[in-house]
DNA sequence: GTAATTGCAAATTATTTGCATTGCC
DNA sequence: GGCAATGCAAATAATTTGCAATTAC
């Protein structure tokens, strides 16, 4: 089992709710892909697994797994939110290209510390943040 | 006639699409607001103005708005898209609180050029980008 | 055993679209 | 006058919810 599967069952229990193996597969599935799933493109993955598995269930079990800090949802700007499972990982922002979709992990010290500073500069207890650069990747640049 | 009405009408002019007085209407009350509205809350005020306006009229005026330059679409947490008047403004980012919605703007040059140079660093053109910092307000944090 | 979970379908919410009519340039 | 814009209602899309049946602990 990995250590994502053991911190969901923690954060279940905690809460007095239950593993199940709907629950299971679907976070399973999440995290074999790396690519960054939207709710229904986990879902038609899921299904193939156990076609018994209904959307709620997937909605439900992100929802859930956001809450225990297992998975993050993601806004790209194309209406859809997708998500990635971040238990155990650094955390980071994404660098997306308009034009291909591609999408670059990125992290950077210095921006990271600025955004506490300005956070406390105004009195703010800082609890977490959101930061997407948007632009042309150089596959596409030339294309244009 | 502020800014913001020439722009949009020269905007308008170039793609040879008009000017209305509902997209009149639209782009004065966003403007005179300056909280940051969604698309209902901005019905409701225009409304008051000219009861026949009707909601799909106010959602394809933002779309104009937003390719004109005009408008911003912001994405705070809460699944509602909102929308601020950028014409002739700084960029800036939000510093929002997760209890009360209190929502700061806030600018910092260190971040924006580490954004750039991140990018860069990519091989990517930086295009635009979204930063959002969710905390606690200094009026929030003492209740929880 | 019992409260939580599931799958399903219906409900919601936010937004978009088709179309007949109206109105700017 | 002609093409773009409007209002309305119906259509979509993404997500949520009510509920009876099922299942984990």
């Amino acid at each position: 089992m990995t250590n994502s599967q053991e911190a969901f069952s923690r954060y279940l229990a905690e809460k007095n709710l239950k593993m199940t193996p709907q629950r299971r597969v679907i976070l399973d599935t999440l995290q074999k892909q790396d690519e960054h799933l939207s709710s229904e493109e986990l879902y038609a993955l899921v299904k193939r697994h156990d076609p018994s598995i209904g959307q709620a269930t997937v909605y439900r079990t992100l929802k859930l797994l956001n809450e225990a800090g297992i998975v993050e949802p993601l806004d790209f700007a194309d209406g859809v939110t997708r998500y990635e499972s971040s238990y155990g990982r650094e955390h980071h922002d994404h660098l997306i290209c308009e034009a291909c979709g591609r999408n670059i992990e990125i992290m950077d010290e210095v921006i990271e510390r600025r955004q506490e500073e300005l956070a406390e500069e105004h009195g703010f207890t800082l609890l977490r943040h959101k930061m997407y650069l948007y632009g042309l990747c150089p596959d596409c640049r030339g294309k244009k």
